[in-house]
DNA sequence: TTGAAAGCGCTAACAG
DNA sequence: CTGTTAGCGCTTTCAA
């Protein structure tokens, strides 16, 4: 039984296939009586036009494609609704590339993209978070963006010149330094992150900038740098419970992260916030799902997904559209952060 | 700047299309020089077929496409994650499309597969979780199955005969009722999940057994229907707690219900497992994030989708395989559950 | 080993 | 309003 195709149709319906295009993409008028037997023609036989071939002539394929390093992280699927949602209304599907954080196979389905003519490339995370990326890693995006718009979501490409929409990081992480410094706290140390990802140097940088603002500095020994895990989380806090002076708060470089902490701090009893404050970043659903509760910093996650949609949309159809776009994170006060213990008051 | 096409490479390089052709996919014995002038002109140019062009002519489109409900639920994350791993090696690309869980979507959704000539179709969740499908809902399925490969992830659909691909949910269910009892638990309540899905239905039914078995009953007034989520789990156990008579353990639809569930009864100021017992479904990274650490059932997620696709690939290379295919699932006894107080010993 | 030529299924002038 | 006719970019006989 083969598939059956525009050419059938006509047939059947005794006209030619430029009649029953024209019904299909109501591209023309087409007389009401012979448009009615044509469509019924195409109900009856279920029919739908091969999107290959109409991708091939009208160079569209209809699709826009995601790459994310990690889609278990609960961040990144709520990227990727927002992307979704935005692209189903305005007729796009989704290719969802997960690299495992292996640089390679960005390459690979960046490739792969080309080869399929994706309409556009959402970037989250990978190489466009390193703080040095290899040129040559650079070069690869930036040979690909000539044919298809690209748009790096949090995460930037030294001197590519792409579009990007990013939350104002170093903003968030300032602003839940100031919290704990309103509630009294001096010594506040920073936990989590690779030391190599633009995440974590952007918020380390913007906790010293806030401290120092306040003639308070962040200790060499209070920056922990590791993995983004709840694992690493554990660990780092360990180790700075296990240092000689111990800060009175904790900001960590993401939930995941923080509720590491949160558990390391509570298996040695100690009180939260009661003993010692943590915050955590991106108020993923974990944030609330622990107890206590985390302060944490929430970046409109579905938005960015949204906005990156919007802006190749943009990009596609001519719209003039800013280069950057940069989204404000918001604190969020919960039950992990408090004030210090008297010993630590003026 | 027009693009770059399997003519222009043939020209520059003096040979005819067939011969660039057979290079490119190596079909066909072509001489040693003659194949090394056309890769490099290849590689200047950077030149990538058109796979839409290829697709249409191989009838083939390199693609798979994935129907979830919740992207942002963690279950489905991981399915995708071995689904897409396993398409990747197998030179597939992923569309993910969620549907939040409208029915309307998944048929608008489905429309679009055929349209792109996908040549799979993984469906987790929705329609295929209902307890009775709307028969048209079914045969909607059932007609794309016709010429698309269709494999159903922890679902059914009633009569359709389609390839599955699932955990036994009941006999995990009755684990971790088993698991209570030996604890010495009798009053044992079932929260969460909505009473016309099969989830849920499958392990009420299966609590009843295992209790039943044991000389037990699962009380009307201790089962509560809801939503999946942690905000459902709170709720539902508070119904619970303002009973008259309280369960000293709670067997909760998924985690994210337990979650809920544990932060009621912490609000109260219940200890747990001391003064009652909890126990999740799905062992996502959730259950390890909250303190206690959650008692919960593991199913091979990743596994599940990985599956799927080896399925998929079978019946598209008519590799018999069989229709069904069921995985087991396993306890993992964390802090979340205990002995009963001492009250409710013999 | 290679080339010529016929499509894959659809759209889009162009001409009625 | 409708039909004819080129292709879109690639693969694949069939001959050479």
């Amino acid at each position: 039984m083969k598939n059956i195709t525009i050419y059938d149709i006509a047939k059947e319906a005794g006209v030619s296939v430029s009649t029953v295009s024209r019904v299909l993409n109501s591209t023309a008028p087409v007389k009401a009586s012979t448009k009615e037997t044509i469509m019924r023609i195409i109900e009856k036989y279920k029919f739908q036009p091969n999107a290959l071939a109409r991708g091939l002539i009208k160079k569209e394929s209809g699709t826009i494609a995601m790459i994310v390093p990690d889609i278990t992280n609960p961040f990144f699927p709520e990227v990727f609704w927002g992307s979704e949602n935005e692209a189903r209304e305005k007729g796009y599907t989704f290719f969802l590339c997960n690299t495992a954080g292996e640089y390679s196979r960005e390459t690979e389905y960046l490739s792969i993209f080309r080869e399929k003519r994706v309409e556009g490339i959402i970037f989250v995370g990978g190489r466009i978070n390193l703080a040095n990326c290899p040129p040559d890693l650079v070069q690869e995006v930036m040979e690909v963006a000539e044919g298809t718009p690209i748009v790096l979501v949090n995460g930037n490409l030294a001197k590519s010149g792409l579009h990007r929409i990013y939350t104002d990081e170093a903003a968030g992480t300032a602003m839940s330094t100031q919290h704990l410094i309103d509630l009294g706290h001096k010594d506040i140390a920073f936990i989590g992150g690779l030391d190599f990802m633009t995440t974590t140097n952007q918020k380390v940088k913007a906790v010293k900038k806030k401290l120092e603002e306040h003639q308070l500095s962040l200790r060499k020994e209070w920056i922990q740098y590791g993995e983004f895990s709840i694992k690493a989380g554990r660990e780092l806090m360990n180790k700075l419970l296990d240092g000689e002076e111990r800060p009175t708060a904790v900001i960590c470089v993401n939930d995941f992260t923080a509720i590491g902490a949160v558990k390391a701090a509570m298996e040695r009893g100690l009180r939260i916030p009661d003993d010692i404050s943590i915050v955590g970043f991106d108020d993923s659903p974990l944030s609330t799902a622990v107890i206590p509760e985390l302060t944490t910093v929430t970046q409109n996650t579905y938005e960015l997904g949204r906005l990156a949609v919007e802006r190749i949309y943009q990009i596609i159809n001519g719209i003039p559209a800013k280069k950057n776009t940069v989204l404000q994170p918001e604190l969020i006060v919960r039950q992990s952060t408090g004030k210090p213990r008297q010993k630590n008051e003026y």
